[in-house]
DNA sequence: GATGAATGAGTGTTCATTCAT
DNA sequence: TATGAATGAACACTCATTCAT
């Protein structure tokens, strides 16, 4: 049956609506139309099924950025991807990545949280993509010269505050907000745009 | 003696490290050094001095901002100066930034809590801040021509972006960040740069 | 399959070690090899299963006992026989003395259960037999005269303590204990010994 | 006021006759007139209050024996006193004495639990005080000659058993019990008694 | 015979809060 | 101001047990 998955779904809704700490068990059980046991039954505990919606709410997203290495002719087609990718994610998958932006924060402090682990990662995926872009476009003439490190930090900064903005307020433009990021973007890179 | 302002200071600590509703007032008196019921003699209860706390964050970060309105020669200048007030914010009150960042999310549901509200006013403060910059930039020539509204959201998913990435992990980069955010826009906004 | 057997065993190894409320019904099927709804198969429920396992633990301690009943010529070996009977009980099946000595004290108070009922039969079990060697020595004049009741229950006492000793701590000396125990009796009882 | 002392005398007697599985935290806390949050108020959780009162229960009974430490003339008059001062503590703390015997059972196996460190004292403590009695009465002719090692073993034994008959069923004889057990061993002890 | 999925009733424990002092 | 003692309500979790297969 689709107990289990309903539990799941119901979990991820509440969690990121309501918080780790904000959201009972009873709760979960009872928007999910099941009794409380059947959490304990398919799960180790509360922590376990918060773990496994957060690893799996990581893999979709990791797997979203993987699919990513294809290639482009030019390396600002790149950077508009990951841009478009980041969208794509917040737009199919919205919960969870609001999960994702509102339960880590708290769990950030303790470096063997996944909280922290996959966020590290995911950060540091971004990095060495957008360095590899940035490096190769000025070497290529494609960009202007910008210092690497530091515009790469700008970038996520960006492509995180658009995640953020649109998960937390989802009224808040949509492709409007994409080709605007993705101009800004351009304007700053490219010489005489 | 100062044992409100250690009860405030303290919740301030655990309410931004571990939320709010992680956070037990028995381990907030504790760690303040006094006893529980102290903080029902200043505080209505749990939720007041949770508010108390946010609506004095939020109150010094709106005070930084309306700080700002000051006569600037270019409108980049006055951009320029959002990026460094948040900046400072982020540097100055580390923790009570943080505890915006991480607490508001499971509370920004409810239209009538200050979570929201607040939140509301500043997102529309620096709606008609950035506004206002650019549209008188691009009617001066200052700036090239931007699609306004959206350009404006791109800014402020940036600004956001950083004061989360400064906040949640404060090793990463401090003045070089800001400039390069300085750079990346006025790269994108000034003509011919 | 012994899977019946098998749930038996475990079952009565974790009884003796951890009491009846100590143990869960999960925890001995899953050391037994098999599912918990096993045991509602073979069994009504844990209480009968834990009943099950007493009644069959008290039933080979009294044919033990009743296989006592031969002639002897003496009286003091018929009570030498008594104690080695209940050492050999101990020796061969420590675990099920150590659960009716651990597992009816919180019983005991329950004038129906078992463990009330079978070890008060078999307190008068040993009162009978004691009472009628002691009896029987003192009239022949094979024991010095001492008041029956009385010095019955000091010698049950005796017994029970070491059994009580023996299955608890099995370290404790094996047979010297039961020869000085034997020993002890003697020149208690034999005039001149 | 004597909300602990009753928490704690209630707990008493409800661990002595249903065990510490058998007891719930909130039949101690309404048996004890009290809430259940008051136990946690006065001790850490339900095994620290078992603890507090197994620990007490231990103290209570170590101070009755080391109390015993007085000169005597003979050696026997110390077993007797010995007999006679476990005697007393049944009578004067049968519950407690119950719960000793009727709890540590299942915790002997942990070496490091107060049930297993305190009864392996108290043993330790009665092979000393045994072990001199005999050896200073066979060496100056008081007793008759006996394995000293193995007769020890059948004294605390004879002990221990009279302790668990008398605190498990509180009809079985008084006095003459006692006096039946000290004529029983003198009589195996002295010399042509 | 045997099991995976599920549950009602309870378990020990913690919570924010109150009250008498 | 400040606290020790106490509590109602809820918490995450476990229990023995059942049922469809």
């Amino acid at each position: 049956m689709g107990k289990k998955r309903n539990l799941i779904d119901t979990a991820v809704r509440l969690f990121a609506d309501q918080g780790y700490d904000g959201t009972t068990t009873l709760q979960i059980s009872r928007e999910a139309g099941v009794t409380e046991p059947l959490i304990y039954y398919h799960f180790r505990g509360k922590e376990e099924l918060f773990t496994h919606i957060l690893e799996d709410a990581f893999d979709e997203y990791f797997r979203r950025l993987e699919s990513l290495r294809e290639d482009t002719v030019t390396e600002f087609a790149k950077i508009e991807k990951l841009i478009g990718v980041n969208q794509q994610a917040v737009d199919d998958m919205p919960r969870r990545i609001r999960l994702i932006m509102s339960s880590c924060p708290a769990r950030i402090k303790d470096s063997r949280h996944i909280c922290y682990t996959r966020m590290r990662a995911i950060y540091d995926w971004h990095v060495a993509y957008l360095s590899g872009c940035l490096e190769r476009g000025i070497a290529s003439g494609e960009f202007v010269s910008v210092p690497v490190q530091e515009t790469v930090q700008v970038m996520i900064a960006l492509i995180n505050g658009m995640n953020r903005q649109r998960s937390l307020f989802p009224a808040l433009g949509g492709e409007g907000f994409r080709d605007a990021a993705v101009a800004f973007c351009r304007r700053s890179l490219l010489p005489g745009a």
